[in-house]
DNA sequence: CGTAGGATTGACTAGGTTCAATGCATGTGG
DNA sequence: CCACATGCATTGAACCTAGTCAATCCTACG
């Protein structure tokens, strides 16, 4: 995901960026595939065999997971350039989906082993990686249980927003609300509601469902907030 | 200095049967220092350098967020034989209390960083640590976004029941309502009520407040139902 | 055009928060 | 040994946010 740690880390090792891993997956490409998904498409499910680790090259896909009762709940969406299937061990531990037309690039995760257990420049890579999921998914525990309704909305906006460098005030949103929903614990209605309180506010604006501008350097992390 | 006398540690004590943290961390037990914690204390802040890490060797530490509005959320809870500390590159993300007396091992990270460096085995614990962090992180993504509050409470009991090994019908909390409020993302007085809640409906018992059992086999995880 | 899928809006309800009071231990000083 | 204070936990009542159910509005696309 975002590289801040494996920045840190790579420069506190005397590592270039290259070592990174975006880095390593480049240094696999002769051993790469590309895959092509449909909206929707279920890329791997909870529980398949691990068997590829993925980088997105154009689209947006969401890691999530189903109950039986039908609640599903979307643990993170994978923008383009992040790469995921990388922490597993053996099996998948939430399924990945397309949430509109994907491309992907697939590298076999048996090479991909081998070439960890090779390199300690590597390791340090999926190290930090894993930081990175890891400080992610603790951020978003932290908006799930102790933000409203508008605050996670405004959080997943300035993330998305923010994602990958600095601060963009336009946002493009490739899923649909449902998936916003699921993703910050709401209902599609009250999403929709949030965002509609947000542009009265004027704290965002509107060019279209999928596109919102934010207003105001007013972004300030709620947590220091 | 450092690098040479790990590298010679890890050599003498045959590093490849040492495939968990736990192995790891007792093979640096010739660095480890013994540290106590009274209720409440301290034990690192978000954003203090990273120098140490951490075993729990009797009591329960908190690891917690809190925002300049006063809000608090509690990431995780480590128990008896956790470790903590492990993932951080430079600086801690939240901060470390204890919550109740506290006896820690504390391990120089330095000398820890050097032996991951080292020894590939190492490096495979290091990582299965971080899975099973994310792995917890993402449970609890679940809970807090999916759950209503009784089903939070039910998961949090359940899950402190059956740590480290099998379903135990009787569980200690050594946290107070606050503290599990915070995790849960409720008010203390709405874990109040889940509790007494699933009292009356016969789903636990009560020996005192901070002893519960969990009654009849119902332990279903709420993902599968 | 007309249809279909997603997004928005409205009215009502329910679950959790808030504010406030009470209960229940433990500990301390007279 | 009792009286009181202190810190949690529990209980009660009013309020409010988000959920639910239902209707309407877009907008893209045959």
């Amino acid at each position: 995901m975002v590289s801040g740690t494996a920045q840190a880390i790579g420069y506190s090792l005397g590592l270039t960026d290259r070592q990174n891993l975006d880095g390593v997956l480049q240094s696999l490409r002769q051993y790469a595939t590309r895959q092509h998904f449909r909206r929707n498409e279920v890329i791997f499910a909870e529980g398949d065999l691990a068997r590829t680790i993925y980088r997105v090259v154009n689209g947006t896909v969401r890691l999530c997971r189903h109950t039986a009762r039908g609640r599903r709940h979307i643990a993170e969406f994978l923008l383009v350039g992040e790469s995921f299937g990388v922490a597993e061990s053996r099996q998948h531990a939430l399924t990945a989906e397309a949430v509109a037309e994907v491309i992907l690039t697939a590298y076999p995760k048996p090479v991909f082993d081998r070439l960890v257990a090779d390199h300690a420049t590597v390791q340090a890579a999926v190290l930090a990686h894993m930081a990175d999921n890891l400080a992610a998914a603790r951020h978003h525990q932290f908006v799930l249980s102790s933000q409203n309704a508008k605050e996670r909305v405004m959080s997943f906006l300035v993330r998305l927003a923010t994602r990958g460098g600095f601060a963009i005030r336009s946002v493009e949103l490739p899923m649909g609300r449902q998936d916003i929903a699921d993703h910050l614990g709401l209902t599609i209605e009250s999403v929709s509601r949030a965002i509609g309180a947000l542009k009265t506010e004027g704290a965002i604006s509107a060019a279209g469902p999928h596109r919102l501008i934010l207003n105001g350097s007013d972004h300030r992390d709620p947590i220091a907030a």
